[in-house]
DNA sequence: CTTACGGCCTGTACGC
DNA sequence: TGCGTACAGGCCGTAA
């Protein structure tokens, strides 16, 4: 699942659940995703109360009692399931890698068939660096034009690579990039540095590019957007479909960078 | 240092 | 129907 809207979405399902609730039992149905769970891993999140659920990107942190913040990611395809306290057990499937019980009887299941997701421990005062992430998009103090025209002074890169970076901003995937990009009526394939501080038209560019973003996402999530099971977007998936701009009367085309699918209009995209 | 690419996994959709 | 191929919203290690 996961670009950071949908995650957000995510973590407003399980707050409800999660938050204020004990951890009686964590079961591991394998050794790990896309990497062996820490062989302390139940150890540290069995018996520990949630006392907060936040997000930041993509990630999904539970803060525990003990100080320490397990995190959750969904990968590609990685989905939670709420199971109730009572009768209902919810078919168990073959992917249904880690099941969290609670006090309250409700059991909380991760299933992700092509495990690129991660769950880990970190400790206090880690997070930092165990996540390497940059601002949060829609942070207004966190993020804006200059932060992002920072990121991109002196990158040879395309822009939509950039935008994929989680360390220039966090959440931002395929999907919203391609999205953000279109509005922004930018070309992926522009060279990041031409949207950094140039004489003349200061941070115009990079400013335009991240009000994009943030109202791409802020909309994705007010509209409860779920790429996964359906949503259709601006650009993204549309090649040869007719640029839904008003006024202009170009193309989508599908390009490929960094062997990921750019979608994007020729003609009113520069 | 930066950038580009393959690999990790499974599922699904499509063409023959 | 069956089979092969391409592709999928993420990330990381390696190589250039």
């Amino acid at each position: 699942m996961p670009e950071l809207p949908e995650v957000e979405l995510v973590r407003r399902e399980l707050e409800p659940v999660l938050l204020g609730a004990r951890i009686v039992s964590v079961t591991l149905n394998r050794d790990g995703l896309r990497r062996p769970f820490p062989s302390d891993f139940v150890d540290r999140v069995r018996r520990q109360t949630i006392v907060e659920l936040d997000r930041r990107g993509k990630y999904i942190l539970a803060r525990l009692t003990s100080g320490d913040t397990l995190s959750m990611h969904l990968g590609m395809s990685g989905s939670f399931r709420i199971e109730g306290r009572g009768s209902e057990a919810g078919a168990a499937d073959v992917h249904d890698h880690v099941v969290f019980g609670l006090s309250s009887g409700a059991r909380v299941v991760y299933n992700d068939p092509r495990r690129f997701g991660a769950m880990d421990v970190i400790a206090p005062g880690d997070e930092a660096t165990a996540l390497a992430l940059g601002p949060e998009p829609l942070d207004d103090a966190a993020f804006d034009g200059a932060v992002l025209a920072r990121a991109c002074a002196g990158s040879r890169a395309p822009l939509k690579a950039v935008l994929l970076d989680q360390r220039v901003v966090a959440g931002v995937g395929n999907i919203y990039a391609v999205e953000a990009l279109h509005v922004a009526r930018l070309s992926p394939r522009r060279k990041a540095s031409t949207i950094a501080t140039r004489g003349g038209q200061p941070r115009e560019l990079a400013t335009r590019l991240a009000d994009a973003i943030k109202s791409v996402l802020r909309t994705a999530i007010a509209r409860h957007e779920r790429p996964y099971r359906s949503s259709r977007f601006l650009v993204y998936d549309r090649a040869d479909e007719s640029c839904p701009r008003r006024g202009c009367a170009g193309t989508i085309r599908r390009i490929v960078q960094s062997s990921r699918s750019t979608f994007y209009c020729t003609t009113c995209q520069r």
